[in-house]
RNA sequence: GUGGGUAUAGCUCAGUCGGCAGAGCGUCUGGUUGUGGUCCAGAAGGUCGCGGGUUCAAGCCCCGUUACUCACCCCA
């Protein structure tokens, strides 16, 4: 059971509890790196001006100040704030260090970030995100918007969360179809189609005829491109049974396209082609990406990004990327809360060395050297209590083997979980490859 | 930022009409004096969120405040 923080919104998990999130970090890492993705870390905080560039989102920033001086972040655009996520700070990077970086470059970043936002259920105000990006000098191919969704699926896939699925649009798809219908204003039709699964098509249809002055006819049909989803490539005759014509459309559909016959090859079943997702921000340009785990749509997006054809600006430089963020405490509260991943203890210990009396501390500390050098994590006790209590410590703690060094120089260890207790050599014994380090189990559903 | 709900032991929660602060679980100790888990007995553990008011008397009623929480907004 997930425990609620004191600081709502600023979770800090119990040592069993961030042996999952450790988990889910560990194996984020390795995923990204089989993948060939560097690892780079920024700063914490960027400027104002820095971190507003990409949209009025001020009242989610939290400004850093000296409590002494008394100072106001208002609106000095140097003044110092938190990141908010992590593709505003690479996007920095890549132009400060753009003469160091070979490009394509990718990277992965996992940081923490912050929202001033009110917090819920799988909302935080502090919060880790697990980035992965491809960013092009110039240009970048459309590849990689089709190796991302899939590196993604693949890391996804490797963690004790159930079924998700990878929701894909793409912008150009959905603005070249509302301008073949004569909607000139694609931004606020997206903004409100992207409210689709919340209120509803009736009431997404009011906004679209309050809003964006859509005519019934018109608003219907973009309803109906939102309403198409499909697992397979049969989402484009969906498309062209409404018959509507424009060039940005045809490049839409021809990229979107792309990723799912590729997903659909290398990753069935995962992918899936959903003309309903929009993304709130504006600076996609091409394929954007969500993701839900399926049966619990109501906790939100777990990983999401897009194409964005200028990322950043150097001069005339251009650097196109394409992304996406996972939202790595939102997935772990969720693991935790519904206790669909475990750690088998609370330690990382393996062996309690007990004690029998208690000048034997620095004999049972060379045992656990012993065990030590070999990988095992072992801890000595502190006292000579009973014994009963000296296993007993082990057993609350979930440590698997408690240790005896006999008064004539031999050992014996017991497995705390069947009781068996066996002759050992510290310089040899080992235990089960599942009991050397704590492991997090996915609950059998 | 807007609106609703909640706040009592480490955890989950009772607390009647305003009249001595409670239970279960957990923790600790002992039974069992150097091999745990079960069982039995006992113990410790409280700023009743905080501040004010009404009253002979407030966990309970009134006002304020803070935190938490759910929804809106927005997003991982």
């Amino acid at each position: 059971m997930a425990r609620k923080a004191s600081l709502s919104g600023f979770p800090e998990w119990l040592p069993n509890e961030r042996l999952v999130e450790l988990h889910v970090l560990d194996t984020l890492r390795r995923t990204f790196e089989l993948h060939g993705f560097s690892n780079v870390e920024t700063r914490a905080v960027e400027t104002v001006g820095q971190l507003l560039r990409k949209g009025d989102i001020d009242k989610e920033v939290y400004g850093i100040s000296r409590l002494q001086a008394g100072e106001s972040t208002g609106d000095d655009p140097n003044a110092l704030a938190l990141h908010f996520d992590l593709t505003v700070p690479f996007a920095r990077y890549v132009v400060e260090n753009a003469g160091h970086l070979s490009f394509p470059f990718r990277r992965y970043q996992i940081q923490k970030v912050w929202r001033g936002e009110r917090p819920q259920d799988g909302r935080f105000r502090e919060f880790t995100q697990a980035d992965i990006d491809v960013v092009g000098d110039g240009t970048l191919p459309f590849k990689y918007d089709v190796e991302l969704a899939l590196v993604i699926a693949e890391a996804l896939e490797a963690l004790p969360i159930g079924d998700f699925k990878l929701r894909v649009n793409n912008r150009k798809l959905a603005e070249g179809f509302y301008l073949g219908l004569g909607l000139s204003d694609t931004a606020g039709v997206l903004r409100n189609i992207d409210k689709l699964e919340k209120i509803g098509a009736p009431r997404v249809k009011d906004l679209l005829l309050d809003e964006v002055g859509a005519s019934s006819d018109q608003a219907d049909a973009a309803l109906a491109l939102a309403q198409i989803r499909t697992e397979d490539m049969s989402f484009i005759e969906k498309v062209r049974a409404l018959g509507v014509e424009h060039e940005l459309l045809e490049q839409g559909l021809a990229e979107l396209g792309e990723v799912v016959e590729m997903a659909v090859r290398r990753a069935p079943g995962r992918v899936v082609a959903d003309l309903s997702i929009a993304r709130g921000l504006d600076y996609y340009t091409g394929t954007v990406y969500e993701t839900v785990l399926v049966g619990n749509e109501k906790l939100g997006s777990i990983c999401s990004g897009g194409r964005y054809e200028s990322l950043a600006t150097k001069g005339n430089r251009t650097f196109p990327g394409v992304g996406l963020s996972i939202g790595v405490t939102r997935l772990v509260s969720r693991m935790l809360a519904d206790e669909s991943a475990v750690a088998s203890r609370h330690v990382p210990t393996a062996v309690y060395v007990t004690l029998a009396q208690n000048d034997s501390w620095s004999d049972a500390q060379d045992v656990a050297a012993q065990l030590r050098a070999r990988g095992i994590s072992a801890e000595v006790a502190a006292s000579a209590e009973k014994f009963g209590k000296q296993i007993k410590f082990a057993d609350k703690r979930g440590i698997p083997f408690v240790w005896f060094t006999q008064e004539d120089g031999t050992h014996e260890v017991k497995d705390i979980r069947s009781g068996e207790q066996l002759v050992a050599d510290p310089a040899t014994w080992m235990p089960a490859a599942e009991d050397l380090t704590p492991r997090i189990a996915a609950a059998t559903a």
